[in-house]
RNA sequence: GGGCGCAUAACUCAGUUGGUUCAGAGUGGCUGCCUUACAAGCAGCAAGUCGGAGGUUCGAGUCCUUCUGUGCCCA
């Protein structure tokens, strides 16, 4: 059959997927087989594939198919997550632009019938697209964190931690997002240095006197001051504590305190305190017993409670652009001055955060955070790299309470009922239950009213943040809450996590809590952290700066397989990727090397045995060579993947593959011309290459499954895919030093050739000189053969005598000769042979100052003194040559 | 301000417990090749004071101290 010149692989992939898929190799159930189970970290299932995803969802996919070659049940868990703010905020605009409608005007069951519409229609693309990567989830088990069973599981843990007292409502400072409209975690605020501007703006005394000055960032806010602070150790400010200063403006008198808060160095060292806009201010208000006035509406703009009636109604930003010129008017504004501070902005909007005093629920860390911070420190769950432990361990150690609801309708909704007779958020009744029936019970039993209705009850509006939903999706996905003793049992702990480091806060530190919170167990035996992807110019891509190629085009251009290399090649666990197209190409190339290899092997002819004893011994030697270092490589990847070292286990794939296996094996065997192979060499070799397209499947497995059927004819079933990964065995070592000091005598015969520019296929006449390792090394059968035929010889002699006019080298301690018929420059031989000498003896000379320590050679350990003395020997015997060299050219 | 990393070839990075001819890989560069599997290729070559200084050790790219530069997390 032939074999096109090319590899296609856009057809060859798609080709091999729906196989995969319709043999069913990617479903799991538990059997008596050891489990290997990972779940996916779930992309927003309205998302669409970015480099991000591609890197982590190709790293789970080696995992698991390593796992499925080693005879794991392999299950890798796909799904996706609701994304609460992120997806709202998309079917707000959408419903907006293309339905001319507000979310105001919609009810709760409108909104939520719109937002489902939205999700069937681009939910679950980012699931299709995995397909391409190749990504072998089990597609039955595909979840969504909106699923019934999983909100049912989602409330029923808001249920327990509520009764066991490890969450409560209360009024907080918070971080409020005033574009989305919803409170923040802490984690959902990104801080970042920018420019702003300091404004000095002078107080009058009440009394009349000067007053004092202070410096804010935020002079749109000075109408919600309720004091003036001092440091009480500052001795500019110490007569005037116990006065009332006037607010700019509105002349509302506030009084000048003193606290320890205050930084004297900062500013003028005198502090406005808006206790309603800045939680530090807050708690010093809270210390001195100052009412808090809250001039910001939910939407940023400034409020009725704003004594400066002009401004109701702006925008916070443009209120601050206002008062500028109004504060010189009015003589208040002592100067600008321009610097940097740290401004939070919405992770998901970018708006500026605006603190909050707000009334939220709130999840009490206080007893979370034990027992997963140990499960970490004692490695029960261990990171790689480890050094992320340092940064979870800071956090960890900091823990403060996780504020949970949101202001948003998409999502898990409280399962909190209130009073319908008590006003908004001064609720003093709450009842928490699964149904609004059971609250209702709960009701008329707190209240001794048994004639409450359902009418009389009122839901809590918000909804949960979606990280208090997906930090149990290790439990969840397995319904080990509804049927703990089902396969959650068989499946649960997971072994490994594959996530970005960015969210080891959101997911990862959460997840860990709820497994032991909810499970008593760790939910994942490891954690692979991976890089962010960056531009080569080291940013961050994004859609907005517009660096980050298009994932599906990336895969059309270079292929899965293609783009899986490229995107391994340079991922260390950790490691930010600086990505460029060419580490893709690099990727294809290897694929199309690959693909030519098998059409050179499936070129052959074959006859039954081999046209003469030497060219058998020499292909022998080479299968027996390539096999033996095949352990070897197998052994490292074994410990490579023991340790998520996935990028070491695959670029020594690809130079085992690229060089050793097609620039070494292959022309040592390829016979010439239209000339036939040996059977059995033949035979060893199909088999090589099967077990190499299986070694490197998990990393490339499109080209690897194309390649093993076409190598040979398989039976229904017998794909790549479900193979059986070699476990390294034992090795000759000795025979594999000596194929190894062959390839060098032959580098150094092609080398030679270039620098004198000897024509590749002309042959050459190659002595050594006769010692006993030169003996040794040729008495192995083949190996002068296979030198013969690489180093395109016309002959090999071991001699005693140095052939006239030619060039020499070293290899290892033997001499090599190659009979020229050129002229040779002996003033430049001499020269080369004088560089070499005096590095060698630069060489001895740093091993006998070891060897001639006498505190070395007593406390080192034996092996290093003997390889010393072993490498004295040898240094001592390529100063020999070289001298002989030298003195037969005459020139000492 | 508190904490955690990183610094190795022109570029991007490996280098595991201190010990092999250990100073490596890929990319880029240079030289020569369209050699009947592959120019998406082949053969070969050059390139680094391992950020600076000090220390521990028989021995330091690797451990310690310090300085410089740089990145990140938290406030």
């Amino acid at each position: 059959m032939e074999i096109s010149t090319r590899y296609n692989a856009s057809e060859t992939e798609k080709r091999w997927y729906a196989h995969w898929e319709s043999r069913g190799y990617f479903r799991s159930v538990p059997d008596d087989r050891e489990p290997f189970t990972i779940v996916i970290p779930p992309p927003n299932v309205t998302g669409v594939l970015h480099m991000g995803h591609m890197l982590n969802n190709t790293i789970q996919d080696i995992l698991i198919r390593k796992a499925r070659l080693d005879g794991k049940n392999a299950c890798w868990v796909p799904g996706t997550d609701h994304a609460s703010i992120a997806t709202e905020a998309k079917v707000v605009h959408w419903l907006r632009e293309e339905k001319n409608l507000r979310k105001a005007d919609l009810s709760r069951e409108e909104f939520m019938a719109y937002a489902y519409q939205w999700k069937e229609k681009y939910g679950g693309i980012i699931l299709q697209q995995l397909r391409e990567l190749g990504a072998s989830c089990d597609w039955d088990r595909t979840a969504f964190t909106m699923d019934p069973n999983y909100y049912r599981d989602v409330i029923r843990v808001f249920l327990d931690l509520y009764g066991k007292g490890k969450l409560y409502r209360g009024l907080r400072m918070v971080n409020w997002d005033p574009e989305a409209k919803t409170v923040l975690s802490n984690e959902e605020v990104l801080h970042k240095e920018e420019s702003a501007q300091l404004f000095h703006i002078q107080y009058l005394a009440a009394d009349g006197s000067e007053g004092i000055t202070i410096a804010t960032q935020r002079p749109e806010t000075i109408f919600a001051d309720v004091a003036i602070a001092v440091n009480p150790k500052d001795e500019r400010f110490k007569n005037m504590v116990g006065k009332q200063v006037l607010i700019p403006l509105i002349n509302r008198a506030i009084p000048i305190i003193a606290d320890d808060y205050v930084d004297i160095e900062f500013g003028t060292g005198a502090l406005k305190i808006t206790p309603a806009h800045d939680p530090n201010d807050y708690e010093v208000g809270q210390r001195h017993g100052l009412a808090v006035i809250d001039t910001i509406n939910d939407d940023g703009t400034i409020s009725e409670q704003c004594a400066y009636q002009p401004f109701v109604g702006l925008d916070r930003f443009e209120a601050r652009k206002r008062i500028k010129p109004l504060l010189e008017a009015s003589g208040n504004l002592v100067r600008i001055q321009d610097y940097t501070t740290s401004i939070g902005r919405s992770e998901r909007t970018n708006a500026v955060v605006e603190p909050k005093l707000s009334l939220q629920w709130f999840v009490d860390m206080s007893s979370l955070g034990a027992p997963a911070l140990k499960a970490v420190q004692e490695e029960a769950v261990k990171f790689f790299p480890p050094s992320f432990q340092n940064l979870y361990r800071d956090w960890m150690e900091n823990l403060r309470d996780w504020c949970i609801s949101r202001q948003l309708w998409w999502g898990q909704r409280i399962p909190a009922w209130y009073l319908k007779s008590e006003a908004l958020n001064k609720e003093t009744h709450v009842f928490v239950a699964e149904t609004a029936e059971e609250a209702l019970s709960k009701a008329q039993e707190a209240t001794g009213n048994h004639q409450l209705s359902l009418d009389d009850l009122r839901q809590d509006e918000d909804v949960l943040d979606t990280w208090a939903s997906s930090w149990v999706w290790p439990i969840a996905v397995f319904d080990g809450f509804d049927k703990p003793d089902g396969e959650f049992q068989y499946y649960y702990p997971t072994n490994v996590l594959v996530t970005g480091w960015d969210i080891i806060f959101f997911w990862v530190a959460r997840m860990i809590m709820a497994g032991y919170e909810f499970k008593g167990e760790k939910p994942f035996q490891a954690v692979y952290f991976t890089g962010m992807v960056r531009d080569s110019k080291r940013r961050k891509m994004s859609k907005s700066l517009g660096n980050s190629p298009d994932a599906l085009q990336l895969i059309a251009e270079y292929s899965a397989d293609g783009v899986r290399y490229g995107l391994m090649s340079s991922a260390a666990a950790g490691g930010d990727i600086l990505f460029e197209d060419k580490l893709c190409e690099t990727g294809r190339n290897f694929c199309n090397k690959l693909w030519n290899a098998l059409r050179l092997v499936h070129g052959w002819q074959i006859t039954e045995t081999a046209e003469n004893p030497e060219i058998a011994a020499k292909n022998s030697l080479a299968a027996q060579w390539f096999r033996d270092k095949f352990q070897t490589v197998l052994a490292s990847l074994e410990s490579d993947f023991q340790q998520y070292r996935l990028s070491e286990a695959l670029l020594g794939l690809y130079t085992f593959i690229w060089d050793d296996f097609c620039s070494w094996y292959l022309e040592m065997i390829k016979p010439g011309y239209e000339q036939p192979i040996d059977r059995a060499t033949y035979e060893a070799t199909v088999d090589i290459f099967s077990n190499l397209m299986v070694a490197l499947h998990p990393f490339m497995p499109f080209v690897t499954e194309e390649i093993w059927h076409t190598l040979r004819t398989r039976a229904e079933g017998d794909d790549c895919c479900v193979q059986v990964w070699q476990k390294p065995g034992q090795s000759d070592n000795l025979l594999i030093a000596n194929v190894e000091k062959a390839k060098d005598v032959i580098s150094k015969v092609r080398d030679l050739r270039n620098q004198n520019q000897l024509k590749p296929r002309d042959p050459l006449a190659l002595f050594v000189q006769h010692s006993e390792a030169a003996e040794a090394l040729f008495t192995q059968p083949g190996l002068k053969e296979l030198v013969v035929k690489l180093a395109v010889l016309s002959e090999l002699t071991l001699s005693a005598d140095e052939p006239a006019n030619a060039k020499s080298f070293i290899s290892g301690t033997d001499q090599y000769y190659v009979a020229l018929e050129l002229k040779i420059d002996v003033a430049a031989e001499c020269a080369k042979f004088k560089t070499e000498l005096e590095y060698q003896r630069g060489f001895i000379r740093s091993i006998e100052a070891k060897l001639s320590n006498e505190r070395f050679v007593s406390s080192a350990p034996a092996p290093v003194v003997e390889n010393e003395r072993k490498k004295q020997a040898d240094g001592l015997a390529r100063i020999a040559i070289l001298e002989e060299s030298l003195a037969k050219l005459g020139c000492i």
